[in-house]
DNA sequence: GCCACAATCAACCTTTTGGTTGATGGGCGG
DNA sequence: CCGCCCATCAACCAAAAGGTTGATTGTGGC
């Protein structure tokens, strides 16, 4: 049966070596490649495609230190920036805030694992990955099923974003710059979400969004 | 030669699995055992000490999920509260915020290494700590050195407390009820506040004392 | 005793937010 | 095609927050 080749992208030297360790050992799976960021993962892809020996999952973190985020880098792998047919790309990362997976989900991600899952799942994750099909960690497939049932906070992405750049204590003028909005509009979005949010002012919002993880908090 | 054995102490099975197979591949140093959170690191210690078999280093990760965390768990073994000889223990972690930093100097660590480390350099910072030596990764040792060149913000009690409720999302009215004390005054400290922390408004204060862990987020 | 500082309050003013109403255009599902 | 929701903007008003000055009290250190 031909193995599953895997293309590893994490910063961390420690984790890729966990990662090769823990996929080598199952059958089935071998580890194509690594790359320490989106920009060599790209890079990688490419090289590897030319070669007749393309990779069948990409497994990528989202958080990488100072190069091109996984975000980025899926969207773009996605896109066939790499100049192949764009493999699956599993998201295996620490962090399991509504941002993140949403921001995963809408760049083309087809899984998303969180790194302190047991190995066998981050296995099956692969498997199903390579299978064409999609894999979720429990915890994020109850927060998303959790979101569906119950409709409650339903922020639009583009609420979320502004809650993020909230969080950072920006202002509403500092806002509208980075987003290139009005003030205005700033103002219209944050009424939707004081409303969704069951809140009447900025600080509150972001204390509900962050316990509920709607946003992340370092 | 005697072998350096090393105690891990990590959440995530995956980078485990890195340590182990990184760590082994270096002459001189075996791992001993695995420990998934504080309290387990604290028994294993036991365990071993009892069974002859001390262990020479820990590599302890601060963030733990849900069990005991790492800070608190380097504090209790420096403690002896694992009824051995403590031995070093060398901080491996993905965050260098100064908070995390202090806590783990204050609590008797002995290195503290970010995971994005080159091999070598763990391997060094492993040695070091073996020899009852100190090891920081440069990163975090610029920015010690930083934090001595500007002294920190040091707020009152009062500061930090109104900071929480600030938190809280309450407004100003509301934490001057809740603190049995006049509006004006709330707003004098928070003019105080502002300034120590170096921002011009609330929401960029619940920021910086967030990141810096002066107060404490889910 | 004096100085520094934390904590308290007041009055005043400027800027920022919050809240409302209304309007436009794009996209999507029935 | 018609609603519905999202995203965008405007104008306006009320409320809250931010900033300044100045003052009182108590505590701890030199």
């Amino acid at each position: 049966m031909k193995e599953i080749r895997v293309l590893l992208v994490d910063d961390h030297p420690v984790v890729r070596a966990g990662l090769r360790a823990m996929l080598t050992a199952f059958d089935g799976i071998e580890v194509a490649e690594e790359a320490a960021d989106g920009a060599a993962a790209l890079a990688t892809l490419a090289r590897l495609h030319t070669l007749g020996e393309p990779v069948d999952v990409v497994l990528m973190d989202l958080q990488m230190g100072a190069g091109m985020d996984g975000v980025t880098a899926t969207g773009r792998i996605k896109a066939g920036e790499a100049g192949t047919p764009a493999p699956p790309v599993l998201i295996l990362t620490t962090f399991d805030s509504d941002a993140d997976i949403l921001a995963a989900v809408e760049a083309g991600a087809s899984g998303y694992m969180l790194k302190d899952a047991p190995p066998d799942q981050i296995r099956q994750a692969v498997l199903s990955a390579a299978a064409g099909q999609t894999a979720l960690a429990p915890e994020v497939a109850a927060r998303l099923l959790g979101r569906i049932r119950n409709p409650a906070p339903a922020l639009s992405a583009r609420e979320i974003q502004l809650l993020e750049l909230l969080a950072t204590g920006l202002g509403n003028r500092a806002i509208a710059r980075q987003l290139f909005i009005s003030e205005a509009t700033v103002k219209t979005h944050l009424v939707h979400i004081y409303g969704k949010l069951g809140v009447d002012n900025r600080t509150a919002a972001i204390a509900v969004a962050t316990q509920q993880r709607i946003i992340r908090r370092g």
